[in-house]
DNA sequence: AGGTACTGTGGGAGCGCTCCCACAGGTGAT
DNA sequence: ATCACCTGTGGGAGCGCTCCCACAGTACCT
């Protein structure tokens, strides 16, 4: 029989279970046992099993692993943006690498999926439905977002990059966008500067908001009015920051630096600056936020709020393999909300 | 029983073909049949069957799907790169792009893995040893690379872009690199350059080979002799490209043209020639290769060769969905070697 | 009437695992 | 000697599908 099994195999007859428990005398839990590290297995069996899965170049099936387990050993990084954005922001390549490196220490396989388009979120839910992964890694995702709840609805373990809110359901791992926002306005007003601009990110981003309350906080604590007319709101894109920096520039035509949300929104922000011949840091200057390549090569580079991106990754990675491991009846789960919140450093430049 | 399987499931009870059919009051082989599109099954059956799957929200099984067929559904693009030079090159994001534009008109589900570091790679043949793919797409590969021979001993189909060399075994997919390294020639020529300098890319990329031939060629057509030591390799990044350039200043003080052999190197290129105080185009002029944003937005915009990416990533799913489905006795397979290659054009640009 | 050839359908027999119960054999307390 | 309780092991019973054989029913030829 077990030789009938092997020569009926539809792919050039890849070893299955039985043939390396055949081959090595044993039962098939046994070998399945050693397979999965079990420890009840005797040092001598052990061995024997592992030199038959050697001899025959035994690799598990994982179709059938996944069947009889109810587990995939797959978790996906869900990007709800189109690809283009993930290309283009250093936040998710750096943030992929820490992902990469913290996963590449288990068995498990990360999936990336991006949802930017309509027609792409139906396939993810779908995708989703089907249990197809054991987790998910959401990132960048926006107050409206239905997704997560989705997830919880198909309790299905998540973990999220940038809460959605305070009131986040979800475990979540973000940077301190509040002292990250804080620190900038402090750092300019340190440097003598009095009228602070703040070009925003989205504000749907709930970190966005964060550090446009950061910053407030900062002038305010400090003893100044927070003038509302030098806040003004972008999108995290560089053609966003140039269209908030002529806006504040014709606004406010005497403002001495500006905060800006993202380092692509400086160098935004930076082209209109130099085309009104505005020098940096000498008439304005110039903060940005994410410390990415971009600001070091920036000329002059730019002074940036770094946020350990990778490390929030690797958090990431390390609470979803958790919440996967726990997975027990929904009623013990979710009593402590989880959040993990990384501390922000500013690194200071020529640009302030 | 059948209440019997349904009440057991252990993720939440989601309902199973078997229930589909007992509320369609079909057979299990009928319900198969709707879900894979068989045309075997008289319309108003179909219509209970559809019915009865969306009353109960059934989404199938891909793990007993997989087990059961023996196949994935599921495609991998294999970036045998670090993470970091999948984010800085252009090409990749396009080539993902069309790929994903592509397969996102199926059912199948892409997979990116990187493979930069030994560890990796051992990880990754460990995968498709598994099986757990359907099929493999793999780019940027060097000539000694052994994943291809590893890919078609495991008759895994597979799909190459940009071969590697000239009796690559493996269906591929590429632009045409001969040409575009000629055409790139041939423009500095016509503009009246005469001391033409090429900076490769890394020589172990066949593609890269193909480049300095076609500008080879092309002086020689032209009647002129090909200096040697106007060639100088890099290796497809920035800093490659500043090193290339200071060499071929200091070894020929009078060239009046350099073809870089991807737009990063020629953005190295330029650093060095402005620090040495020659005018783009006035004393030097500059040809990139790729077309990519960096040489839309360089100063003065940078003369390029656009090679169809996204188009290449499009063809290459293609071509490989075409594998997957022809899969049969390896015998009646391989017999036509199949070669796509698509065409470049030269953008002209202010540099040139 | 019998034969042949369809179309549409039901359901058995797997696919290769994991889970778990049963049980042998050893060890130590009673 | 009896019982309890370990450790290590074998193998049955699934997991939810697909594949394919069998067969009912209809249609159209001889």
């Amino acid at each position: 029989m077990a030789t009938g099994h092997g020569a009926r195999g539809r792919s050039g007859g890849r070893p299955t279970l039985e043939e390396v428990a055949a081959r090595a005398g044993v039962g098939r839990g046994t070998v399945s046992r050693v397979i999965n590290g079990s420890p009840r297995v005797s040092e001598a069996t052990r061995a024997a099993v592992e030199a038959a899965v050697a001899e025959l170049g035994y690799v598990p099936n994982t179709a059938a692993r996944a069947l009889a387990a109810n587990r995939t050993d797959a978790i996906a990084l869900v990007v709800p943006e189109p690809e283009t954005r993930f290309f283009a922001e250093p936040y998710f390549s750096d943030m992929l690498k820490g992902v990469g490196a913290e996963i590449s220490d288990t068995e498990m396989q990360l999936l990336l999926i991006f949802a930017g388009s309509d027609r792409e979120r139906r396939r993810l839910a779908q995708y989703l439905a089907a249990h197809r992964v054991d987790g998910v890694l959401l990132v960048s995702v926006h107050a409206d977002d239905p997704l997560p709840d989705l997830l919880s609805q198909l309790e299905i373990p998540a973990v999220i990059s940038g809460p959605r809110s305070a009131a986040e359901t979800l475990t979540s791992v973000d940077s301190d966008n509040y002292g990250g926002g804080r620190s900038a306005a402090e750092h300019l007003l340190s440097r003598g500067r009095r009228k602070i601009a703040h070009i925003t990110g989205r504000l749907d981003v709930y970190g966005a908001q964060r550090r446009v309350d950061g910053y407030r906080d900062a002038l305010r604590d400090a003893g100044h009015e927070v003038d509302e007319s030098l806040i003004e709101p972008g999108d995290f894109t560089e053609e966003g920051g140039r269209r908030a920096m002529t806006r504040l520039l014709s606004r406010c035509p005497d403002l001495d630096a500006v905060f800006a949300g993202s380092d692509v929104m400086a160098a935004g922000a930076r082209q209109v600056l130099r085309e009104e011949g505005r020098r940096i840091p000498d008439d304005v200057a110039l903060v940005g936020y994410d410390d990415s390549a971009i600001a070091r090569h920036m000329e002059p580079p730019l002074t940036s709020v770094r946020q350990p991106i990778e490390e929030m990754g690797r958090r990431m990675i390390d609470l979803l393999l958790e919440e996967i491991a726990d997975r027990r009846p929904a009623a013990s789960r979710g009593l402590e909300r989880r959040q993990v919140v990384l501390a922000t450093e500013l690194e200071a430049r020529a640009s302030s």
